[in-house]
DNA sequence: GTTTTTGTTGATTGACGAGTCAATAAACTT
DNA sequence: AAGTTTATTGACTCGTCAATCAACAAAAAC
C-alpha cells in the first residue's frame, strides 16, 4: 500500500527512533533493525533512505542540535538586554525538551561519536562555536575583558551538568541546572563588579 | 617458556592496554583480540584471566579510579588548611597522570558504560562520593553553609572541563583547568564573604 | 618420576548484525 | 495501457567477534 511521499516521514520517525533508543539503551550500541522497528518499518527500508548506520546517527545528531539552536533562537529573540539574553540561553539548554533524560543521553553518546568520527566532530564544533558566540554576545557588555574566561567556565559547567544528568537516577530537574548556572554567572559579575 | 607468577603482571598488562586502546580509539567498541595484541599476548588469555570483556573493562576502570584515588590521598596527606585541601584536589584532578589524553578519553567511555553496566554505575558511585566528601571536608570551615552548592558546582564543572578535554584537538593543559576551577572557588568564596 | 598446577595459543564455534538484492505493488507519467 | 518511479520487505551474504576447547609445555608438588 505504498502511498507517495513517504520519504520525510519515514526519515524524520528514524531521526527520532533513534535518538529514543540511543537514549535509553545508553549506548551507541543499538542495531539498525532496533531503531527501524521502533519506528516502524523494516531494517531494509532504513538503510534504503539513509545508506548506512552513520548517517542515521548523523541525522539524529543534526536534529537534536537543530532543535536546541532553534529553541536559543526563539528564546533570543524575545530577550531584551544582556541579562535576559543570558537566561534566554541557560533556559534553552535545561528546557524540557533538551534536558530530558534520553536526548541527554543521546548527547552524551554523541560526544562518544564525535571522538570516532569526523562529520560528527564537526557539528558538534558548530555547536560548540555557536554556543560560545551566543555567551559572549551577552556578556561582553555586562563583563567586559573577562567575557571569554566566564563564557569558557559557564559552557564547561553546563556541559558538566549535563553529564551529571545522563547519570543520575532520580527525577530530571532543568530548574535546578539554570539555578545553578546562574548563580555560576552572577558571582563572577559581582566579582568584576556588577 | 612458561615463568610462574604471570597472573598479575598479565593482569597489569591487559588493565594498561585496555585503557590506551579505549581512550586512543576513543570507544568502548575494541576487541579483546586488540586489547590482548597490544598487551602482548592471546585474546585466549585474557579470557582465562578476566573471564569476560566486561570484567576487563571493569578492572581498566577500577584501575583508573585506584590511581586518582591515591593521588588525590597523597596531596591531602601534605596539605595543611582548607584552600590547601582544596587546592590539592584540584592539582590531583587535573594532574599529568589523570588528565592524560587517552586516560580522559577511556573516562568519557566509562561514563557510558555506567549507563548500560550496574557494575559501572556503582564504581562510578563511588568515586562521586568520594569526591565530593573531600569537596565538603575542605569547603565546609570556609564556605559555611553554601559549602554543598559549591561542591556541586564544582564536581559538575570538573567533570565539564574532562569533557571538553576529551574533545579537544590542541595540546592538553591541565595547568589551565586547574586555574579554572580555582578560580570557581575564589569568586564563589569572595561572595560568601572570604 | 609421575601427577598436578599454571601458562599459553591456534583453531573453532556460534551469534549477531550491517548492508545488499530480488521481488512485489501502488502510484504517477505519457 | 505501458512504462517509470517510489515504497516496501524477506531472505541472504559476508564479516566480525566473544567465548570455548583441545593441546602443548614448563614448573611445582608428591
Amino acid at each position: 500500500m505504498p502511498k507517495v511521499g513517504m520519504e520525510p516521514i519515514r526519515k524524520a520517525a528514524l531521526v527520532n527512533a533513534t535518538i529514543v533508543e540511543i537514549g535509553q539503551k545508553g549506548t551507541l550500541d543499538v542495531t539498525v533493525a532496533q531503531i527501524a522497528r521502533r519506528a516502524g518499518m523494516s531494517s531494509a527500508l532504513a538503510h534504503h533512505y539513509f545508506g548506512s548506520k552513520e548517517e542515521i546517527f548523523l541525522a539524529a545528531m543534526r536534529h537534536v542540535m537543530a532543535i536546541y539552536a532553534a529553541e536559543v533562537r526563539g528564546g533570543l529573540a524575545l530577550a531584551d538586554g544582556s541579562d535576559a539574553r543570558l537566561r534566554a540561553i541557560l533556559i534553552a539548554s535545561f528546557s524540557a525538551t533538551n534536558f530530558r533524560r534520553d536526548v541527554v543521553g543521546a548527547w552524551l553518546n554523541f560526544w562518544v561519536l564525535a571522538q570516532t568520527v569526523p562529520a560528527a566532530k564537526r557539528l558538534l564544533g558548530v555547536y560548540y562555536r555557536r554556543l560560545n558566540s551566543n555567551l559572549l554576545h551577552a556578556l561582553r557588555p555586562i563583563a567586559g575583558a573577562k567575557a571569554g574566561e566566564i563564557a569558557a567556565g559557564l559552557s564547561a559547567l553546563i556541559d558538566g551538568l549535563y553529564l551529571r544528568e545522563a547519570l543520575a537516577t532520580g527525577a530530571s530537574n532543568g530548574a535546578a541546572a539554570v539555578k545553578m548556572a546562574q548563580d555560576y554567572v552572577n558571582v563572577q559579575l559581582r566579582d568584576v563588579g556588577r
